[in-house]
DNA sequence: CTGAAAGCGCTTACAG
DNA sequence: CTGAAAGCGCTTACAG
């Protein structure tokens, strides 16, 4: 089981060329000839030979390999983006190594510096808050091009571009959405105190609240289903006039459904709950949720394509992007029957 | 900043000794002087020397590269295994190379082609169904070490060990707890038909049923929310008798959860449910979901030093490893208060 | 303990 | 259109 793997000069001698004839090959020169390249695909099918990218990259550049760091691969937002990401990526002709660093600057500067060693050709990455010069100055030294994704904690975005969905107008619309539903207070719950996330999920529900005279009301928090479930039963209990509540995102809007479900609050009627991501589990809970909808699987994609033209093409992505987003309502935030 | 990265070359001539030297240094050999080990390392921080793992591949064996192939990633049981594997194979100096193969063999074939390309060192699978040939196929002539994991789809389990949690056990344990708990009727729900982890986890369920003198009764299905939820209404309607049941796994479980509340039927007195792999959220959902904890992290690291051993040490896995379960009771099988 | 040389499997000019 | 030669950045015997 461990004879050595046949290279091209293995092909060449088989296929009766020489060994750079076979590099072309590989490579689909128009500099050889049909029969000959026909020759050689035979030659390597009857040999069984496999490409050795590491080899090759040794001379070029580009190995093919895209690292992709991610502050937390088990929550599903991010699942769903990581995996969109690597699919297209694969389609592309490109291998994604991906590492969670589980919201842990050290661990990401760690998982960095070995992708760096691996030759990956671009990072894609959704950074974790905190110590991020470690990161970002080992990536700059190797000169390897990388986008900040979903987050941006590296100021320089020129030279770290940045790509996310509009968390601003998301925000916006859902609580335009509970307004115009007829709430009378509205809540903001969930999401850590003073990051950007955070920031502009907020934004959109200050400015629209502001507009419409009401007071605001936020309760931050860890994005978890756990922090939703005791926030619901604060809300219940402290500030019965709440009768809405707009969330960081649907782990902490799942775990308000919850939390009503466990002190008998009607949700729908008597309270009203939007999410925020639409991940895909707000379609099939009791009631089902409203969320903003980021298409996270299609920005995935997109993240993919900007980084391949990026390696291609040489065009680089622009400084500061922004994806549509949109309001799905569900049952969660409307009367039903 | 395109400049060429240091090599070995400019180390040693920077630290003043041979690029061999240099290169014994990088391999913590213990040949080196102190001093002069001293001496490299400060010229490797003052030129920001990287290793080039590509080129060193290129002659000895040990890419540190592992290939994680998945049928379904954005499943949160196979995120958890995932992740959990990334995790400690990070820690011991490995990358991951991670694909989803979304159940299609096709696309399983061809990533592990990639992947063999980009010369990874190892697999680790779970495996889609399907013409699983052309994948194993491809692994064997590579002669590359492969661990199926969590699903056995190519029977040649000394050439591809298998290793899983003890399905059988856990479902015994379930339906065991189900019976003990009063149920007169316990159906299994979800899981699709003719497949290897169907049947086990479905044996256990039919030999306790057997030994109480009960009778089965069974709805396949696919594995998801949605199948879940449209069973917890067929069982109200056209199975009556039927008060509990043992789902394929938590996403089912989770479905019938969502059912019940639909169509408020009471989940604990009334109707119990088990789930099968614990996954995080059953602790967060109202009413709590019991479930076959299947320690799905534990599980990941465990493969993870399983073939880093294998690896390194030479030491194959058993042919077929199974790995305890237990079960975790919660609200969604017992009477509360 | 350290150095000079060959070689890993490719690609890249450069001749022909 | 094809071949001979050099080189990518390392490691590996082999001398010293």
């Amino acid at each position: 089981m461990t004879e050595r793997r046949p290279t091209i000069v293995d092909v060449a001698r088989e296929a009766g060329v020489s060994k750079s004839t076979v590099s072309l090959v590989l490579r689909n020169s128009p500099l050889v000839r049909s029969e000959t390249r026909a020759q050689v695909r035979a030659a390597m099918a009857e040999i069984g030979y496999v490409y050795n990218r590491a080899a090759a990259n040794l001379r070029s550049a580009n190995a093919g390999l895209i690292g992709l760091v991610i502050n937390d691969l088990r929550n599903p937002f991010f699942t769903e983006f990581a995996t969109s990401l690597q699919m297209a990526l694969s389609a592309r002709g490109y291998a994604a190594v991906m590492a969670n660093t589980d919201e842990d600057a050290r661990l990401q500067a760690q998982v960095v510096g070995a992708m760096i060693e691996h030759g990956v050709s671009a990072f894609i990455i959704s950074p974790a808050y905190g110590e991020e010069s470690a990161t970002f100055g080992a990536i700059e030294r190797a000169a390897i091009p990388a986008m900040q994704v979903l987050r941006g904690v590296e100021p320089r975005r020129e030279l770290f571009p940045f790509a996310a969905p509009d968390y601003v107008a998301g925000s916006r619309l859902a609580t335009e959405h509970l307004v115009r539903a007829g709430a009378r207070r509205v809540a903001f719950v969930g999401g850590l105190e003073g990051r950007d996330v955070t920031r502009e999920r907020m934004s959109g529900y200050r400015s629209v609240l502001s507009e419409a005279g009401m007071e605001p009301l936020v309760l931050t928090g860890r994005a978890s289903r756990a922090f939703g479930r005791e926030a619901a039963r604060r809300l219940a209990h402290e500030h019965r006039g709440v009768d809405a509540a707009l969330c960081f995102n649907d782990l902490v809007a799942l775990g308000m459904l919850s939390g009503c479900a466990e002190i008998d609050r009607d949700v729908g009627r008597e309270f009203k709950i939007v999410g925020f991501d639409d991940i895909e589990d707000c379609a099939q809970t009791w009631p089902s949720l409203s969320s903003v909808h980021c298409d996270i699987a299609g920005f995935g994609a997109r993240i993919a394509a900007t980084v391949v033209d990026w390696l291609e093409e040489g065009t680089a992505p622009p400084a500061d992007l922004r994806t549509p987003v949109e309001l799905i309502v569900r049952d969660s935030s409307r009367d039903r029957g």
